[in-house]
DNA sequence: GCCATGCTTCGGCCGGGACCAAAGCATGCT
DNA sequence: AGCATGCTTTGGTCCCGGCCGAAGCATGGC
């Protein structure tokens, strides 16, 4: 008796550790060609295009092709979201990493789920964005008139943002910290003036930095404590 | 270079038909035995035998012994979660199952997940008691005054479960609506008072059936349209 | 036209793991 | 004690699927 849409066949899929690797390397929400994302995984480039075709075959993840290049990204934010799950339960049970990479404290910190910001500073976000009353609702937090007037003066397009078909706002859970984080047509937007300010800047593994006086500003602008 | 928590581990275990199929079939919440297990997945005995050590080595569900049956049950609602969204992705992706049963739609109007009420009714519920104003906040949903003295006249013992440690109020995205429904002690309390007054019973299966009569005493009750 | 680059396909190797039958423990009933 | 039931262990088979090298297509630059 199988209940429900056949899971296993979606979970064996990331369940390969070179499949796992090109999709946590493709949850910076950026599109990778085949040789990069066969580096990243640690296996030949035939093989890494064979992960691929499966994976795209399988809907988890979209090929765009640009001249001899082929880049592939994650099919959705869905994806990155059980992908998050995943690493949550992982790390819950105590699935320790072969090679505990030396930035795990970096990572836990601040770094990019699909295309917004999560880990501590994410969650603190998510934290000051409600208690100041910027956004408020449940299971699709809305965002407060004030809240909206706030983040235009932000320099953030609110209206445009309106206008596209995304939602404005969504949650996320969050594998390290365990509480959910903004995500989002919001979310994303935050991150993006955030790193269009100049106050963080992108490293390597997904990892976010903030500089010191970026995350003064950071605090400032969003009422962080 | 791995990111995260080998998040490759977990998802293999899930990967595999015969496992997959025993953690959904734990999705309801009950302990269920070895043989029931290995009836359920399909497998011989010893097979069971050998995948519930691995889930259970690997802490996603957790063994408890009472004379010689020896029960197992999820971990956790996190591990339900994550197979929620793991089916959620399944579908979105049209990953069909082969023998597409005939309670399919049954499982979409209402189901069990892991404790609380799932499926178009679990959507629904939520939906109302928003709607209503008897829960209110984000990510983390709290229960109004109203809210409270309406669910205690209903029968609900809310102080009892204020007085637990598990949260009261916590969502949970639906796989089949894409739309969260209340989970946490709340739910499974909701849950708990249907059944305990007939308005529904268990199928095999994770289905909820609800009688003609338990449906409307339901909607009127939470004030679902 | 030529070569260089990026990717896919093919062929063959190899290991991990799923599977079951039969034997081995443990627990409970009588 | 003795037997039945429920589960685990052992041993051995088998097949799926990951892996790479080499060859085959595309696309772009010269």
């Amino acid at each position: 008796m199988k209940d429900g849409p056949i899971i296993a066949q979606v979970a064996s899929l990331v369940g390969d550790p070179a499949r796992a690797n090109m999709l946590t390397a493709l949850m910076d929400g950026r599109a990778l060609t085949v040789s990069e994302l066969a580096q990243a995984s640690g296996v030949a480039l035939p093989t890494a295009s064979g992960h691929l075709s499966k994976l795209d075959a399988a809907g988890l993840i979209v090929a765009e092709k640009q001249g001899r290049h082929r880049y592939y990204r994650l099919s959705g934010h869905d994806v990155a979201q059980v992908l998050e799950g995943l690493m949550g339960l992982a790390q819950r049970t105590g699935a320790v990493r072969l090679r505990t990479g030396p930035k795990e404290p970096a990572l836990r910190q601040a770094r990019i789920c699909y295309d917004h910001l999560a880990g501590e500073r994410g969650v603190a976000l998510m934290q000051a964005l409600l208690h100041q009353n910027w956004v408020e609702g449940a299971e699709a937090p809305r965002l407060t008139t004030v809240g909206r007037a706030a983040l235009c003066g932000l320099g953030i397009d609110v209206p445009g943002l309106e206008r596209g078909r995304r939602p404005l706002c969504r949650i996320c859970l969050d594998w390290s910290e365990r509480r959910s984080h903004l995500a989002g047509a919001l979310g994303a937007a935050i991150l993006e003036q955030v790193l269009a300010k100049g106050w963080a800047h992108l490293a390597p593994g997904r990892v976010v930095t903030f500089t010191a006086s970026g995350a003064a500003a950071f605090c400032a602008a969003f009422g962080v404590d």
